[in-house]
DNA sequence: CATATAAAGCTGGTTAACCAATTATAGTAG
DNA sequence: CTACTATAATTGGTTAACCAGCTTTATATG
């Protein structure tokens, strides 16, 4: 996925332009699936934009399922309906930037999960790299570092021994965009990080000992301040 | 962010290569956050490969927030340390094609989430969208074609009630990836498409009544079937 | 008229040249 | 020696030319 979702905001309105000029074009014209789209040079063209905006535009479409590009032959419309196709675009093109309070509501979902699956199906290895992390994090709150790195390392490790490739993925994607709002916020002050070794002991100590209820009940606990904090903005 | 995921296998080890070449020479030259990179050129001749690859490789790692680049400037190490950095990295390289188990596992759990939270937050508007997406599954089931794109749609229109954008995107990330498995696995077969209807009717007016664990309560009977069908693939 | 064949033209993808803006360097005046 | 300016080199981003392969068309041949 190209989730290439950090173009600026007048590169992003054009793409979105291209994309519903696109989509009246398959009504217009009727397209169903498997037939072919006019040629890049003849859309940039129509369009009167350059054929990189039409190709951005297309490989938007293409990570999403709805289009096809096959090599010196055209790009096609996907095995999906004009219902389908209508609906997922407009969605598409509705998608707003993430608010934080999405992110965290979406990450704490996702992390009580993690951390249940993770008591299940965590092998020896993926205990190891746990507990590696959470002593790294240790040290750096004793020291009194900044331990932001240490702490989010820990939850990705969890994230990786929770078996679901999918989790693992969107875990990632959420990480960065959680970690700049924390500083622009300035979530989690010194007070609460003695407080959080304790937390990720517990939330470790459950999943070494493969209790998924515990492991998500110590997750939620971990979460309790942010969870308030966030729907208090 | 590309979750430019779409790319051969071929291109995609090479990018890899590239990525965790990138990490050696952070880690070798003790680049901290805030340090500028060499420049795309003297990466791409370095490694002996196009300035193209570099730069596709550059943002993924952007995307994931682990670089910048400014325009006429270069690229910088961001606001993340050489730990962080490494375990990104590590996990990023490591990170897994989707098996439609845990394609099928985060969607139930997204899926639940958002029925729950579209029964607190839906619109009168989201209200009129779910019903619109339901009448036109009803009637493709009733005529005896096939529904899998209306089907989808309705559960997509549930996403976007659920006023959180994060999730919403991650519906539309894995829908398509979905439906590519079910048409290979022939998941829901004719006879499930009138038992389907009804469950739809009955998370509709659990939502449409703002019934919270109601909705989910449907939803997890909707996913009983798919639920037993992935784990006993 | 049918069919095989070759050639011309499109196709998406890739590469290399170009651009404007920034940064580093050299020079000059004070 | 310092501070400021002008110039040259370098940067990521963009554009246009190029490429290999597929599709269609024209042509020749039976």
């Amino acid at each position: 996925m190209k989730l290439d979702i950090l173009t600026k905001t007048e590169t992003l309105d054009l793409q979105k332009t291209i994309i519903s000029k696109i989509r009246d074009l398959i009504n217009f014209k009727n397209l169903e699936p498997g037939d072919k789209l006019p040629s890049e040079r003849m859309l940039s063209e129509k369009f009167e934009v350059t054929r990189s905006n039409v190709r951005e535009a297309i490989q938007k479409l293409e990570f999403y399922g709805l289009l096809e590009s096959i090599p010196q032959s055209g790009t096609f419309v996907a095995n999906i309906g004009v219902t389908a196709m209508n609906g997922m675009i407009e969605d598409i093109l509705r998608l707003e930037e993430p608010d934080f309070k999405s992110l965290v509501e979406t990450r704490i979902l996702l992390e009580l999960k993690t951390a249940r699956l993770a008591a299940l199906r965590r092998t020896d290895e993926d205990l190891e790299k746990m507990k590696e992390a959470l002593d790294a994090y240790t040290e750096k709150v004793r020291n009194g570092e900044d331990a932001v790195q240490e702490d989010l390392l820990f939850h990705l490790a969890i994230a990786k021994a929770c078996g679901n490739s999918t989790m693992n993925t969107f875990m990632l994607i959420i990480t960065p965009e959680i970690i700049t709002n924390f500083e622009k916020y300035h979530v989690c002050d010194g007070d609460q990080a003695q407080k959080g070794i304790q937390e990720h002991v517990e939330i470790y100590e459950a999943i070494k000992s493969k209790q998924p209820q515990l492991a998500k009940q110590k997750m939620k606990e971990h979460f309790k301040m942010l969870y308030q904090y966030c729907y208090n903005i």
